[in-house]
DNA sequence: AAATATTAGATACATGTGCATGTATCTAAT
DNA sequence: ATTAGATACATGCACATGTATCTAATATTT
């Protein structure tokens, strides 16, 4: 190998791991105790709540972390479980059009009681204020460009970097 | 809920899951296409090789993010493999000495190749140096302190921070 | 219009993971 | 010497995930 890694190189892809892992199975295990679906369930919640008005399954899946055979299969489940609702699409019969019920609302509120806490108590009141920027703008560095979901959210984070409330 | 998370919070949730997939996908991807395993497996071997000594079983688990039971699974693994051994512990007659063999040595060099040119790749090239100590602190800020592995690489990060090469 | 390619979504299979539990061994108090 | 509890490691099970493939419908090409 001609180049080497170099020490922060290193740091940032064991930190991203640890990390990630740390924050994600607290979310989990939180949820979990509370007897909630994992926070994957309530990211498409809070999708299909914000879309209102009936999101394509495949529109979905880009907007989401799932891939297409494993967003079926999750789709699956919440419909049986009453909380999405999926119907035929109107202009193409292959497709298939998800709309968040009553139910799936109000399980979606009920879990952001714990999951905005613990966006909260494990990011928010962690991540010390002078490393808010850093954190951010590295992280979307590794992430391309054309994302969408990202777009918006990142917007707004970052005008919020240039006047901390 | 008393407190909103605010959009600096809710983008580093958003981007911590978006980047570890992003990186974690890459990673595993090219090391199936080269026929190799993935990125656990590197972690254990580069792990052991450090040792040299031969490691009990459970203090790899401490150093890994494996938990026990996917551990002592993925040893077995590695043992059929002929990449590790796992010679019963001389003073306590629970535990299990592990050590790397030859063949485990080499092919965590041939990983090394794809596994090292990833790391510049997918990070060192893309996270701009003027976000390098933002992003090391801040996700070190949400990772309690008692993490061993951690702290070694995390000294050596962080004194590259204050004199940049 | 017929043939072909592409796309939406579902499903099968193999593998990985977390969690609960089992077995053996160790430590320490009685 | 015996017993209570902790620790090391293994295993079974339920479920999640990735990959490949399938079916049906739409788009494109000729």
């Amino acid at each position: 190998m001609d180049r080497k890694p170099n020490s922060q190189t290193t740091a940032i892809w064991v930190l991203l791991n640890i990390a990630h892992k740390r924050v994600t199975q607290t979310f989990e295990a939180e949820l979990k105790r509370a007897h909630l679906p994992s926070a994957a369930w309530y990211d498409i919640l809070w999708t299909l709540e914000r879309a209102e008005e009936g999101m394509r399954q495949n529109e979905l899946e880009r907007q989401s972390l799932y891939d297409q055979p494993n967003l079926s299969r999750t789709i699956k489940r919440m419909v049986d479980d009453g909380l999405v609702t999926q119907c035929p699409a109107a202009d193409d019969r292959r497709g298939r059009e998800l709309r968040i019920t009553d139910e799936g609302k109000a399980l979606r509120a009920e879990m952001w009681k714990v999951y905005g806490g613990l966006m909260l108590s494990e990011i928010e009141d962690k991540v010390p204020a002078e490393h808010l920027s850093g954190l951010i703008e590295g992280l979307a560095s590794m992430v391309p460009d054309q994302d969408e979901k990202l777009q918006g959210k990142l917007k707004n984070a970052r005008e919020k970097n240039h006047k901390p409330s």
